[in-house]
DNA sequence: CGATAGACTGCAAACGATTGCAGAAACGCT
DNA sequence: AGCGTTTCTGCAATCGTTTGCAGTCTATCG
C-alpha cells in the first residue's frame, strides 16, 4: 500500500538498515549516501510508519489529555493550547473526555497506556489514584487543575486561594462590606481554597465574616439561581456576588435577570474562569482568571521535561501554581460608603419583580 | 514490562498462536483450552498490545474527528457524541483541531493516515480536496457538517435551507413583516442555503424581499455588532432579526444590550444553533437547532458502515441531510397585525440609548 | 484393527521499523 | 607492503501480534 523503508532500499540498491540510518539521521552514514537516500525517499513519497516504529521503540508520538468534558471554557482553551503545543513538536495529541466519572476515567487510561501513549496530562477525578500511581511508571503523568490526594504525581494546580483572595479584595475596595458568595462543593481542592481566599481577605479587610452570605454547592447552573434566590432575599441581602463557582454563573444570571436587577447598579457580579461571551455581555462580566492558558502551557512544559528526563524528572517540586488574575469589566461598581446604595431587596420587592419571581421561580 | 502472549503461552504451556487464537475467540481452539487460557491471561493481567497488532492487521482502532475548533458549541457535542459512540465500540477516538486552516488539516490529515487510522470524520475547510480524496482509498472517511467540493465524499449535512425556512416562518407566523437576517459568508454552502431558506419562506408569504434587511459577513462577534447596527439604523427598523451566523450572536446581543432594547418587546431576535446558556438567558434565547447531535450521530453510523464494507460501502448515497428544528423560547414575540409594535427605532431614538450608541459605539 | 476425517495445536513467516554486531572498504602510518 | 584505525554498510534479530500451513492426536467407521 504505502511506500516502506524496504521499497526505498529497493530503489537505492542498498540495505534497508542503511535507509533507516540515513533517514533518522544517526550520522553514521556518509554524507554522499545520507542525501542521496533522502532525495529517493522524497520522491518515492516515502513516511515512516508511526506503528511499526512504535513497536520497536515503545514510543507512539502519541500524547494524551484526559478531560472532564468540553462544555467548561477552560477546558476548551486548555486543548487548543496542548494540541497546539504538542503538535508543533511532532506529537499527535489524544483528547479523551471522562465525564468525572471514575468508571470512565479508569477505562480510558487503561486502553490509553495500551496504546503506549508518550504522556498523559489529566484532570483526576481523585478516585483513581491507585491506578495513575502504576501508571506513572510507565508512562509521565502530570496532573491538571486538581491533585489527587492518593498520588504524589507532579500537579499543576490553579491558585484558588489567591484568585479568590483577588476578586474578594476587589469587592471590598469597591467599598462592597455585604459581599455573598457562591462556591462550589466543600469536598473538593478548589472548593475549599476559594472559600479560603474569600475569608482571608474579609479578615484582612476586617470585616466580619456572615455565614448567610457564603453559599457553596455543586458545579450546576441550578445551583447558582438557588443560591442566588436564597442570598437575594436575605432580610439584608448583599451589595456584590462573587461567583466562584463556574458553573453556578448561568444560573446567577439568570434569577438577577428575572428579578430585574441591574448590574451593576443595583448589585455588583464578580464571576470565576471566563466564558468567551463574558466580554460581549452587556455588562461585560468582570471575572477572575484561573489562567487556562498558563496553566495547559505550564502541564506541557512539566510533561515534556518528565519525557526527556526519561523516568526520573522530578525536581523535587510536586506541585506548580499558576497565578490567578483579576480582569476588570463592567460588572462591579463602586458603592459609596456614606450613602449606601439602594440593595438589590429594594428593586426585587417592586411589584414588577416579584410578579416575575412568583411566575417563574 | 507488561504481559505479552510469549508470558500467557509459557505459563499455560502452550504455544502463542494458540493463546492468540483463544483469546481473539476465533473458535479454532477446544473449549477446554480457550476457557482455561482466558483464565490464564486475564490472572497474569495480559492486555493486547494495540500497537503490535496494528502492526501486523494494519487497523489502529484509532478513528479521527477532526473539526475547526472547540469553541463552537455544535463542534462540542459532536465531539462528545462521537468519542460516546466510539468508545462503545472498543475505539479511540482523535480529536484533532484544525482551526479551519487549509494548511494545518493538510498536515494534521497526513499524520492521521501514518498512523494508520481506521476511519475518519472531518468538517474539511474545502482547500484540501484532492488530498481527502487521495486519503479516503486507503481509510474510510465521512465529511460533515461541510461539503468539499472537489471530493464526492459522502457528506453528512445539515438541512440549512429547512432550518432556515423553519425560523422565517415562524417570525412570519408571529405576525413580523420586516425580518432582519444575519447570515454567513456566501462563499460557504451554509451561509448561502441559509439565505435562501429564508428567502424561500419570505416568498412563500408574499412578502417582498428587501435587501436592506439582508447582511451577510463573517462568522465573528464583530460582524454581528456591525451588522445589528446597521440593521437597527434603518428608517424602518425590523422588527425581528434573524442571526443565522452562529460566530455573530454574541455581537448581536451586545448592540440590543447597548441600545437598551428590550427582546422580546422592542425586537424579537431568533438564533441559529443552540449555545449551552441561551436557555439560562433571560429572555431565553429561540433558536433553529441545526439537530448537532444527529448529525455526528449520523456521520458515525455512515462512518462505521463504510468501515464494516471494507472499502466500498457506498450505498449511492453521497449525501445526507439531518433535520433542523425550531426551539421556541422567550425571545421572539407575537406582534398585532393592526396596531403594530414600537419599533426599534423609536427606542433607540431616546437620550438614553443614543447616548449609550454615540458612546460604545 | 487400520484407515481417515476432523479437531486442535505448533511452527514459522510475516507486518515495518530499529539496532548490535561484524564484515568491508578506505585511509594513514611505519 | 603490512597493519591498525576509522568509517561506513549489511546481516539478522527483535518488538508483539496474526495467520497459512503442516503436523499430531483422537475418534469414528468400515
Amino acid at each position: 500500500m504505502s511506500v516502506t523503508l524496504k521499497d526505498v532500499a529497493q530503489a537505492a540498491r542498498v540495505s534497508v538498515s542503511t535507509v533507516s540510518r540515513a533517514l533518522t539521521g544517526t550520522g553514521l552514514t556518509s554524507e554522499r549516501t545520507q542525501q542521496r537516500l533522502v532525495r529517493i525517499a522524497r520522491e518515492l513519497g516515502y513516511r515512516p510508519n508511526p506503528i511499526a516504529r512504535g513497536l520497536k521503540t515503545g514510543q507512539s508520538r502519541l500524547v494524551a489529555l484526559l478531560v472532564h468534558n468540553l462544555t467548561n471554557a477552560s477546558f476548551q482553551v486548555m486543548a487548543e493550547v496542548v494540541q497546539a503545543r504538542l503538535k508543533a513538536l511532532g506529537y499527535q495529541m489524544l483528547l479523551c473526555i471522562g465525564g468525572d466519572d471514575p468508571q470512565q476515567e479508569s477505562d480510558t487510561l487503561a486502553t490509553l497506556v495500551d496504546h503506549r501513549i508518550d504522556g498523559l496530562i489529566v484532570v483526576p477525578t481523585g478516585k483513581n489514584g491507585a491506578q495513575l500511581k502504576t501508571l506513572s511508571k510507565d508512562v509521565p503523568i502530570v496532573c491538571l487543575v486538581r491533585r489527587d490526594d492518593a498520588t504524589d504525581l507532579e500537579t499543576v494546580l490553579a491558585d484558588d486561594p489567591q484568585g479568590a483572595y483577588l476578586g474578594t479584595r476587589h469587592l471590598i475596595e469597591l467599598g462592597h462590606k455585604r459581599i455573598g458568595l457562591i462556591v462550589g462543593r466543600q469536598d473538593t481542592t478548589s472548593g475549599r481554597e476559594r472559600l479560603s481566599g474569600y475569608v482571608r481577605a474579609l479578615r484582612e479587610a476586617g470585616i466580619a465574616r456572615d455565614d448567610t452570605l457564603i453559599h457553596a454547592g455543586h458545579f450546576e447552573p441550578e445551583t447558582g439561581a438557588t443560591c442566588a434566590r436564597k442570598l437575594l432575599d436575605l432580610p439584608r441581602p448583599p451589595s456584590a456576588i462573587f461567583v466562584a463557582n463556574h458553573e453556578a454563573t448561568l444560573g446567577v444570571l439568570r434569577v438577577t435577570a428575572e428579578r430585574n436587577i441591574a448590574i451593576p447598579d443595583d448589585l455588583s457580579l464578580l464571576c470565576y474562569e471566563d466564558m468567551p461571551w463574558f466580554e460581549w455581555h452587556r455588562p461585560a462580566i468582570s471575572i477572575v482568571d484561573n489562567g487556562a492558558r498558563d496553566l495547559a502551557n505550564l502541564a506541557v512544559d512539566r510533561l515534556l521535561h518528565r519525557m526527556d528526563a526519561k523516568g526520573n524528572g522530578n525536581d523535587g517540586v510536586r506541585e506548580y501554581r499558576v497565578g490567578a488574575r483579576l480582569i476588570k469589566r463592567d460588572s462591579c461598581r463602586r458603592i459609596d460608603a456614606l450613602a449606601p446604595a439602594k440593595s438589590a431587596k429594594s428593586k426585587s420587592s417592586s411589584s414588577k419583580s416579584s410578579a416575575a419571581k412568583s411566575a417563574k421561580v
